[in-house]
DNA sequence: CCTCCACCGGAACGTGAGGAGT
DNA sequence: ACTCCTCACGTTCCGGTGGAGG
C-alpha cells in the first residue's frame, strides 16, 4: 500500500515545522559555516594584504611565508580557509594548479605527522598509495619527491602552530629549499594565538616564517554587532529579533576577549530557547537565559569530568558547608575527605596534594578559597563554594565511583533529583 | 613582643602511561 | 619490537607565616 502524498492533518512533522518560527537557516549559526568573501565584515585590511601576497600563486610566484596572530574568534582560521578555497577556485582561469593543505597542530603535532599529512594530500591527487616509511627523513624525502612532481603551487598552512612539538619542522623546509632539493613553490603559513609566540622562535625560523606578521585584533562590541547582524540576516527569519537582542550578544562577547564566535554561539542559543519556548520573537530575556545556560552548561561539564580525586575534595567541601551553612577549613575539609576516600575504597592522598587539589577548584571558580589566620589556633584557607550547591552535589553523585556517599552523606536541604540539564537550572 | 598553631607552598623526586622515533 | 621522552599525578621534605593569646 503506497501513500498518495499529503494530507496535512495527517501530518506528525507538520506541528513541528509550524513550530520553527525562529530560524530560516541555523546552519548559518553552526560552528564550520564559512561565510562567502563579501560577508566578511571589519577584516578589509587583513583580507588585502593576504589577498594581495595570496594573489601571486596565481602567477606562479610562491606567496611569502606568513605568521598569523590573533586571539581565538578573531577569524583567522576562518579567513585563510576562505580566502584559499577561493585561490584554489580561481586557479584554472590562470592555468596553475594551487593546492591548499590545512594541519592543526594541536592535533597534529609531530614533524612526522605533519609530513605525513602532507604526503597523503599530494597522493590523493593523484591517486597514488601511501606507503608507511619507518624514520622522519624517509617521508621527507617522499615529500620532496611528491612536491617537486607536482609543478603548482603549495601553500601549507599550520594552525596552532605553537603547539608543533619540533618547530625545527620550519627550518627543515627552508633549508631544503635553499639547497635546491626542493623546488620553490612551497608557502608556510603558521597561525597561532600566542602573541608571544616569536619570541620563543630562534632568529632563523623567524626569519623564514615571519616573512610577513599579520595581527587579528579582537573585535570590539560595535564591529561583534556587525557581524551578527549580517549574519542574523540569512539565519533567522525576518523580524523575529527583538532590537536589543543582537546588541546584548555583542556586549557579552565583547567582555570576553571580543570572540565571535562565541557572540554567533550566544546568538544561536538565544534562538535555540525562543524556538524552545514557543515565542514568537527572541527577546533580551532568551539571551540572559542562553549566557546562564551555556554557563551552568560549563560549570556541569567542569565537575562531571573531573578526576575522582577532585570530586572527593568537593563533595568533602560540600558536605561540611551545607552542615555549617557557611564555610569550611583545610583540616576539616582533609579529614572528612580521608573519611569519604576510606569509605568508596579510594586511596587517600596526602594533605600536601588535597590542597593542590582545593587549588584547582578555587581556579576553577567552583570554589572561593580565602587565606585566613586563626592567630594562636594556626593558618588555614577558609572555603565556600561558588556554584549552586544541590547542582554541584547532583553532578558528583552520577559518578559511580562515589555515588555510595549517598547514602551516608547526602546534604540536607538538597532538592531530590531528576537530574536532567533542564531541571538542574531550575535549582538557583 | 614573642610564641606557636595549623596549615601553606616551593623543590626535588618517583612512577607509570602513552606516544614518538628508530 | 624496542627505546626514549614527556607529561600528569603524587609523595616527601621542609622552611615559611599571620595573628590570638600568653
Amino acid at each position: 500500500m503506497v501513500s498518495t502524498g499529503t494530507d496535512m492533518t495527517e501530518s506528525q512533522y507538520g506541528k513541528y515545522l509550524k513550530a520553527q518560527m525562529i530560524f530560516r537557516d541555523e546552519n548559518r549559526l553552526a560552528k564550520g559555516y564559512k561565510p562567502d568573501i563579501k560577508e566578511i565584515l571589519h577584516r578589509e585590511k587583513e583580507i588585502d594584504t593576504i589577498m594581495r601576497d595570496l594573489s601571486k600563486a596565481l602567477i606562479n610566484v610562491t606567496p611569502r611565508n606568513a605568521l598569523v596572530y590573533g586571539k581565538t574568534g578573531t577569524g583567522k582560521t576562518m579567513l585563510f580557509m576562505v580566502l584559499t578555497k577561493q585561490l584554489e577556485k580561481e586557479a584554472p582561469a590562470y592555468n596553475v594548479s594551487i593546492k591548499t593543505v590545512y594541519v592543526r597542530c594541536d592535533k597534529v603535532s609531530t614533524k612526522v605527522g605533519v609530513v605525513k599529512a602532507l604526503i597523503e594530500e599530494l597522493a590523493a591527487m593523484n591517486n597514488k598509495d601511501i606507503k608507511a616509511f619507518n624514520s622522519f627523513d624517509a617521508y621527507f624525502n617522499k615529500f620532496c619527491i611528491l612536491a617537486n612532481e607536482y609543478k603548482g603551487q603549495l601553500i601549507i598552512i599550520l594552525d596552532e602552530i605553537d603547539k608543533l612539538q619540533d618547530i625545527n619542522l620550519i627550518n627543515i623546509f627552508a633549508r631544503v629549499k635553499e639547497s635546491g632539493d626542493l623546488e620553490k613553490n612551497i608557502t608556510i603559513i603558521g597561525i597561532t594565538n600566542d602573541i608571544k609566540f616569536d619570541e620563543k622562535l630562534d632568529p632563523r625560523t623567524k626569519s623564514v616564517l615571519g616573512q610577513r606578521d599579520i595581527i587579528f585584533a579582537p573585535y570590539d562590541a560595535n564591529q561583534l554587532r556587525d557581524i551578527l547582524y549580517k549574519r542574523a540576516e540569512t539565519a533567522f527569519l525576518p523580524s523575529v529579533l527583538e532590537n536589543t537582542v543582537i546588541p546584548l550578544c555583542a556586549a557579552f562577547a565583547a567582555q570576553e576577549d571580543g570572540d565571535a564566535r562565541k557572540a554567533i554561539e550566544l546568538l544561536m542559543y538565544s534562538g535555540n530557547i525562543a524556538e524552545e519556548q514557543h515565542a514568537e520573537k527572541v527577546t533580551e530575556k532568551h539571551v540572559l537565559l542562553a549566557k546562564e545556560r551555556k554557563e551552568n552548561d560549563k560549570i556541569t561539564e567542569f565537575i562531571r569530568t573531573l578526576p575522582t580525586q577532585s570530586k572527593l575534595v568537593l563533595a568533602a567541601c560540600i558536605f561540611n558547608i551545607s552542615k555549617t551553612e557557611t564555610f569550611t577549613y583545610t583540616g576539616e575539609v582533609y579529614n572528612l575527605y580521608s573519611q569519604m576516600a576510606h569509605d568508596t575504597g579510594i586511596e587517600i592522598l596526602t594533605p600536601r596534594r588535597v590542597t593542590d587539589l582545593l587549588n584547582e577548584l578555587s581556579m576553577a571558580s567552583i570554589l572561593n578559597v580565602v587565606d585566613k589566620s586563626k592567630g594562636r589556633f594556626g593558618r588555614t584557607k577558609e572555603v565556600t563554594i561558588a556554584v549552586p550547591i544541590s547542582t554541584a552535589w547532583h553532578i558528583l553523585m552520577q559518578d559511580d565511583r562515589i555515588n555510595n556517599l549517598k547514602l551516608n552523606y547526602t546534604p540536607k536541604n538538597i532538592k531530590i533529583p531528576d537530574v536532567s540539564q533542564a531541571s538542574l537550572r531550575q535549582f538557583e
